[in-house]
DNA sequence: CGAAATCCATTCAACTTTGAACGACCTCGA
DNA sequence: TCGAGGTCGTTCAAAGTTGAATGGATTTCG
């Protein structure tokens, strides 16, 4: 009598991989946050004076597509750390919609302090695989979602005019 | 002159391997979830009704521990859920400290209308992925974030004492 | 027995997140 | 030139999330 159905699901290959992927994701994300919250940063801050500290002032826009979040967060987010003077907002003269986000001294020194603890602790929660495994790891992670090409400063498509900021290397932000 | 600094970071293999990882699983968690936000449910509130449809009426605190999440959470997740009538809190006479969440027959209606094209959505995202990756990948996964022994109910830790619902298998919740 | 320790759910403050509405601003084409 | 449409940041409502109280209930142990 009917236990198939009870069954399938558990075998279910797609299912379980993604339910591992989900879980394991969130359990390494909070236990590596869990530091800088010790630090009084939340994740979301961290990772915005991160794209902040390596690539410069930035329009919120961009803050938000580096991050992959949404305009209104972001306004949020640099809200709250300019409150506690880590960042200072500037409108642009050229485009008085941009307001582009900077970090202060303050901020770069806080964000300094904890960059290198912060790295140690992924690097701890990722050692219990080999580099073979981390290669092997990413190579599956990049079939299963590439990398977004990369992205575009201020929106404005084609013809890299005034690159104000000269082009850096992309780098995730995490 | 320097350039050493700049370069070692982005060759950080551990490092490379978890912003992946995080990002990945961002990615394909927020567009599974989008199909149930069409359903008028959240992903917290999908995952609470997934899991007690699954193993029957559960006590609050074995919610909050399968779905990893904290007890005041489950407050108001479960709150938001009997506003809708989706489920209904039932006080336990034996341990009043203990409140039961029971599906309500409109809870397990929609959980089954919505159950069937969410797995077909993870199937979708996964698809990119043989079958030979999917193992690879739930494998390097285990190893890195090892399953956690199965979770007991009610706290009561040995000789499982009146088991008021017999065990099942257990399940994750996404 | 009775006090201490423990456990459960609720509440609160703070932060995150999204999607939608909005006003200010820019650009392009008629 | 000027208006339509699109962009940018802000604001709001609603939901999630955590960690820290809090109050009620149970268990344990002296």
């Amino acid at each position: 009598m009917e236990t198939t159905k009870d069954q399938q699901q558990i075998q279910d290959l797609p299912i379980a991989a993604y339910v591992k992927l989900i879980r394991s994701a969130e359990a390494l994300h909070a236990e590596v946050s869990r530091g800088l919250a010790s630090e009084g940063l939340t994740a979301s801050q961290f990772s915005a004076l991160k794209v902040l500290r390596l690539r410069g002032p930035l329009a919120q826009r961009d803050i938000a597509n580096y991050l992959v979040k949404t305009g209104g967060n972001i306004t949020v987010v640099v809200d709250n750390l300019e409150h506690r003077n880590l960042v200072v907002r500037i409108r642009d003269t050229e485009d008085r919609r941009i307001v582009f986000v900077k970090l202060t001294p303050e901020g770069e020194q806080i964000f300094d302090r904890v960059y290198g603890p912060h790295l140690d602790r992924i690097r701890g929660v990722m050692s219990a695989l080999s580099d073979k495994s981390l290669n092997q790891l990413t190579e599956l992670l990049e079939e299963l979602y590439p990398s977004p090409a990369e992205p575009l400063c201020y929106g404005r498509s084609e013809e890299a005019d005034k690159p104000k900021k000269k082009g850096r290397t992309p780098s995730a932000a995490y």
